[in-house]
RNA sequence: GCGGAUGUGGCGGAAUUGGCAGACGCGCUAGACUUAGGAUCUAGUGAUUUUAUCGUGGGGGUUCAAGUCCCUUCAUCCGCACCA
């Protein structure tokens, strides 16, 4: 039995008192960058899901040190946000209080678990001399014109009179007050990612990303390709529409606009029945987008009465409604709708009676769309009928293009990054609203533009953010004409910090740059970075549009900025559901260091299963690594003077099969491994010191603080962690001999052993003159006999 | 709904990518040692009607050979843009 809880607390200290971990600034040596994300220090301080992820990376950092690297494994904190914010609002303490606590509880929880951070390193999203840095990225940003100003839909409460996130919204209610949320428009900072869409889909080319990632993140973008084409109208103004399908243009039986298309408002005093559209208008503002799309719901829709589209290709009149399946934000708004051939506008179509024209032969328009684009020939539709879908979608757009009627377009599902909060506890946004000169950047002398310190943290009752109540911040002069100007009051969303972070790491106290040349030339790209599923789409796709941007303008070196991204999967509570407080599932990652230490901790998430799927905690589970630790501490009383030859083979094996697995992510099998090794040792009744000396440096990653005690105890010098990775001779880790299956018609019948390095035809002749297989076969027509070295013998008969 | 994934013993999971299904661990059973214990050690452990047959969510297919490939179907999980 040995004593954790003392040993973890010795070698923890040693390793702060050194600085063990501590990245180098030598710029000579090969670097390694391993990167986790951030955690956000929650009230309820860290979960066992967090230690996942910085286990994994913390045993690739410590391979990698192992292997002569210079590695930088950094740790920091994404600390403003919503939940601390509502926290200080319920406990009138303030924001900054809350994360200065929520962080030393985090930041001791970390270090029990004995990571090798460097903690020299340590960030604060919401240190001035950080958000200093993002705030100077959005003024870059704002100079480039990818920040702006644009009127969007936010979630209201009509009872807290607050901007909700989605997630406060459940079932159209509030989440606290539960009283209606309805959209409210307000006047919002963009960030233009759009206009990265096609760079960010390219360059995944170019890095190593897993699959499962990259598929999301292209999926997320959307891109599509179709066309604009433009429609008139009875009222006079063109209606321009985006379809995918410009091939069935002849197929348009009716139009479609959004809701909050503009259009409505032009033709107001034409429409027939405004009062029943403004009410339709008022019930949209109810629905978010994604029930506005489900695409299973019936179909809702106003027809506007008076006003008529003409199809520019046949000169039909048709009519256009109004309805909510169709997005102001994407495409323009405004739809042709082609029943015969597209899901949602067939279902509108059926539930309003509308006309539906099969213009692609192939299916029964009236009892199921038909949107196969691989095989349908054109037919209704002029000048195209006859042609694939393919040549027509390339026919009619060259039609449209010179006729002036539309063109082709690239559309992507990707919208602009909503980019301001009416909250308290984020980044201020460093403008200057004058009533001269408009929105006007503060100069980058006067960064960090300080959060002022206020009284109240609610937002204020006309949804403004707790900041637009503080006159005397709000009230300043204009940088450019030096007239009365007022400050932006809204803050950044909590991405902006955890956009760029990992570069801050690599120069963390620079105060003139957001870090320097020399620093971000040595360490970038981040070499691997690691981190849940749940970020794939938002946080990724975030932060390399920011890494892009700052390519452009010359700041950082390379156009991606992590090199190679993995995911882990969750960690549910023993019941197999997520672990929640209402769930009463959690585990609390305290609880498992006191009563088994830091060492079985991390091997146990380590060993729980394959590190990119959800896998339950299992309490029970947790004593085969007590167990298995325990058995290696004891092996310091199992040391044999001599070898006895028996462990070598299964020594090789084992660094090759660890070695690989750290790389690969498999951690459970190089543990799984390294358990089968110990089994050896035990048959074998011991094993040498340099053999006990292979071992523990293969378990150092994993259980740092055992092996660390166990090399000061067979009296090695210095440090484990800092001596060098085993190598393993190949030569050593193959068999002479193999067992061979022997198959009747692919049934297995017979094993034999023979050496491992007999041809094909060597092995067949063996296997055929064995009794059992002459037996076997006695009688019988042999059709064909498959061999396949080291593994089997199939012999096919009749 | 859209997008991404997953499904293998009582449980967590292995399977060199088409070649012995169930490595490793948990649990369980029996035994040993015991001033008896939720400790340690040893052996066993997919199912069944046990010379064998069946078995990787269900159904179908390709192949000498399928957990792995194809078609189809069901179930579960993650994300969906103001939670992070």
């Amino acid at each position: 039995m040995y004593n954790f809880t003392e040993i973890e607390q010795k070698w923890q200290k040693i390793w702060d008192d050194n600085q063990t971990f501590r990245a180098t600034d030598d710029f000579t040596k090969p670097k390694f960058m391993a990167l986790v994300e951030f955690p956000y220090p929650s009230g309820q301080g860290l979960h066992v899901g967090h230690p996942r992820s910085y286990t994994a990376l913390d045993i690739v950092a410590r391979k990698k040190r192992l292997d002569g690297y210079n590695v930088l494994y950094p740790m920091g904190w994404d600390a403003f946000g919503l939940p601390t914010e509502n926290f200080a609002i319920k406990n009138k303490i303030h924001p900054k209080t809350v994360t200065k606590n929520n962080i030393a509880n985090f930041k001791r929880q970390l270090k029990s678990l004995g990571f090798s951070f460097d903690w020299s390193r340590e960030i604060d999203t919401t240190d001035p001399n950080y958000y200093k840095w993002t705030q100077w990225i959005f003024l870059q940003l704002f100079k480039k014109g990818l920040a702006y100003k644009k009127e969007m839909a936010v979630n209201w409460c009509t009872s807290c009179k607050v901007v909700l996130a989605n997630e406060e919204v459940v079932q159209g209610a509030c989440e606290r007050c539960g009283s209606e949320v309805v959209r409210k428009v307000k006047s919002q900072w963009m960030l233009k990612i759009t206009e990265y869409a096609q760079r960010l889909i390219d360059d995944l080319d170019e890095v190593d990303y897993i699959d499962r990632v990259k598929a999301q993140q292209k999926n997320w973008i959307g891109r599509s390709t179709g066309a604009e084409v433009d429609f008139t109208t009875t009222a006079g103004e063109k209606l321009r529409v985006y379809t995918t399908r410009p091939d069935t243009l002849f197929g348009a039986t009716y139009m479609v606009i959004s809701p909050e298309h503009p259009n409505i408002e032009k033709w107001a005093d034409k429409l027939e029945n405004l009062d029943e559209i403004r009410a339709y208008q008022i019930d949209a503002t109810k629905k978010s987008d994604f029930e506005r799309t489900e695409l299973q719901k019936e179909k809702t829709g106003v027809e506007l009465k008076g006003v008529r589209a003409i199809n520019p290709v046949n000169q039909k009149e048709i009519p256009i409604f109004v309805s909510d399946y169709v997005l102001m934000s994407y495409g323009t708004g405004a739809i042709m709708a082609v029943p015969a051939h597209d899901e949602r506008d067939w279902a509108f179509a059926k539930a309003f009676n509308l006309p539906i024209i099969q213009v692609v032969a192939g299916g029964d328009v009236e009892t199921a769309p038909y949107t196969d684009v691989e095989e349908g020939i054109l037919e209704n539709s002029g000048f195209l009928n006859g042609l694939s879908v393919a040549e027509a979608k390339k026919a009619i757009i060259e039609y449209l293009e010179k006729e002036k009627l539309g063109e082709a377009k690239v559309n992507y599902k990707l919208r602009d990054w909503v980019f301001s909060r009416q909250r308290y506890w984020g980044e201020p946004i460093p403008i200057v609203h004058c009533e001269k000169c408009g929105a006007v950047a503060l100069p980058e002398s006067e960064l960090p533009l300080l959060l002022p310190e206020v009284d109240s943290y609610e937002p204020t009752d006309n949804g403004e953010s707790p900041l637009a109540n503080m006159t005397d911040w709000v009230n300043t002069t204009c940088p450019c004409c030096g007239g009365p100007a007022k400050r932006e009051t809204d803050t950044m969303p909590q991405w902006a910090g955890s956009s760029w972070y990992f570069l801050r790491y690599m120069d963390p106290h620079n105060n003139d740059a957001l870090a320097s040349k020399e620093a971000l030339e040595y360490w970038g790209p981040v070499d691997w970075y690691n981190g849940g599923m749940e970020h794939t789409t938002l946080h990724l796709l975030y932060s390399r549009f920011w890494h892009k941007f700052l390519y452009d303008i010359g700041v950082v070196p390379t156009k991606e900025p992590y090199a190679k991204r993995t995911s882990h999967g969750m960690i549910l509570g023993e019941n197999g559901e997520k672990m929640s407080k209402s769930r009463g599932n959690v585990v609390n990652p305290d609880d498992i260091v006191r009563d088994y230490g830091a060492d079985t901790m991390r091997l146990y998430e380590m060993f729980i299963g394959d590190f990119e799927k959800a896998a339950p905690w299992s309490q029970q589970g947790i004593k085969g690594c007590v167990r298995f630790l325990e058995r290696v501490y004891a092996l310091l009383d199992m040391i044999q003077e001599t070898s006895t030859g028996k462990l070598e083979k299964e020594l090789h094996k084992t660094i090759k099969k660890v070695s690989s697995d750290i790389e690969s992510l498999k951690f459970n099998t190089g543990i799984a491994s390294l358990m089968s090794l110990l089994n050896a040792i035990y048959d074998n009744r011991g094993l040498t010191k340099e053999e006990l000396k292979i071992f523990i440096t293969l378990l150092n990653p994993f259980a740092p603080h055992l092996t660390e005690e166990m090399w000061q105890l067979l009296g090695f010098d210095g440090m484990l962690n800092q001596t060098s990775w085993p190598k393993y001779d190949e030569a050593k880790t193959v068999d002479n001999e193999c067992e061979i299956v022997i198959q009747l018609n692919g049934k297995i019948k017979e094993k034999l052993v023979i050496a491992a390095n007999l041809s094909k035809e060597e092995i067949e002749k063996a296997v055929m003159e064995t009794d059992v297989v002459k037996a076997m076969i006695d009688g019988k027509t042999i059709v064909k006999v498959i061999v396949v070295p080291g593994k089997l013998v199939n012999i096919v008969v009749k």
